[in-house]
DNA sequence: CAGTTTGTTCAAAAAAACTTGAACTATTTT
DNA sequence: AAAATAGTTCAAGTTTTTTTGAACAAACTG
């Protein structure tokens, strides 16, 4: 026990193992969610830490770009994944994480999955157009079946989200302290 | 109606418009599900025809090399999303889609989120490790905190697939003839 | 208002993912 | 058993995505 673990309590240069690892963790969630690894990191890091952090002290800690941190933060609030506040006395915005899976589960639902089942939408008339077009019989028989099951398979898909938000939404924090 | 059309009721040399829709829907899907592009691709050809194809028709149809035919085939197989059959009196491997919307959300979800899951055990049980070695009291609570935390939202996502496997499952086919 | 600080933008560089095709294995035909 | 056919593998090439950092804009500070 060094100096340097002793001094630890406040706002540090370095991660510690732990924070390292719930980084990778979050890193590796981000990339099978279709999302950039850094953003990821990023909100690796602020889930770790129970003070808000500046930009600057997250390009520091995570070793990346100003760029990757601006655009990163940008679509994390958008996520719904990440809120700014203000310390008083202090000019630049600071983050935190949002820990709640509902909030996060929804904000992913709204911004990947609606829009697609919305441009889903518009494929599958696109579609319905250009099989009721066809002048062959046996063709267009082919075709109104594949547009229906199609079709089936989109309705299924919108009536699952309300059940996946309902499920994640129930007894969302551990059954303890720490009560909103 | 030119001899062409007419000729088209055998095996074609080219795809029809809704055919390229639908293929270019798959195409696009693919993607959402962090699959490649070809993976889609060819999963909306086969979707769209009635008799199974050979390897080399589906490298035809749509301009894509052996290999990645050969990968993709293999991967969707192994996703249970084609199944291959043999046609008597050809020796080459012919392929079919998976049409129940069931069984290609239970491929998915046993390849891609099973695994996640179980790797991200191993990854909660590396964290508990290293909060619990933490020396400083403060850190400590605060990494257990948040293993806390990351191992409820485990439990859940764990609580939700079979849940999605269930309502996706009700009602499966629309309901009119093409009774499996 | 000139100088700082904070944060955004975007073209270019780097990294990651996907596709290709030639070489190879295995199987069938002559 | 040689030739032909099916299919797999993987290193190299291509495309796509992500990251970087310098230039810029905006908001404060002295």
């Amino acid at each position: 026990m060094n100096a340097f673990s002793v001094a630890n309590q406040s706002p540090s240069k370095a991660l510690e193992d732990w924070e390292n690892a719930v980084i990778d963790l979050f890193l590796n969630a981000a990339n099978s969610f279709g999302l950039p690894k850094s953003y990821g990191q990023i909100y690796g890091l602020l889930f770790c830490r129970d003070q808000p952090l500046a930009m600057d002290e997250i390009m520091e800690l995570l070793k990346i770009s100003k760029g990757s941190a601006s655009q990163g933060l940008r679509a994390l609030r958008q996520l719904g994944a990440v809120s700014s506040v203000f310390a008083p006395g202090d000019r630049r915005e600071r983050y935190i994480a949002e820990c709640r899976l509902r909030k996060l589960v929804g904000g992913f639902l709204r911004e990947q999955a609606d829009p697609h089942l919305e441009k889903g939408t518009a494929r599958l008339n696109q579609i319905e157009k250009l099989v009721n077009n066809l002048q062959d019989e046996g063709s267009r028989k082919r075709g109104v079946r594949r547009h229906e099951i199609l079709s089936g398979w989109h309705r299924q898909m919108s009536r699952l989200l309300p059940w996946v938000k309902m499920i994640v939404g129930k007894s969302d924090r551990l059954p303890q302290k720490n009560s909103e």
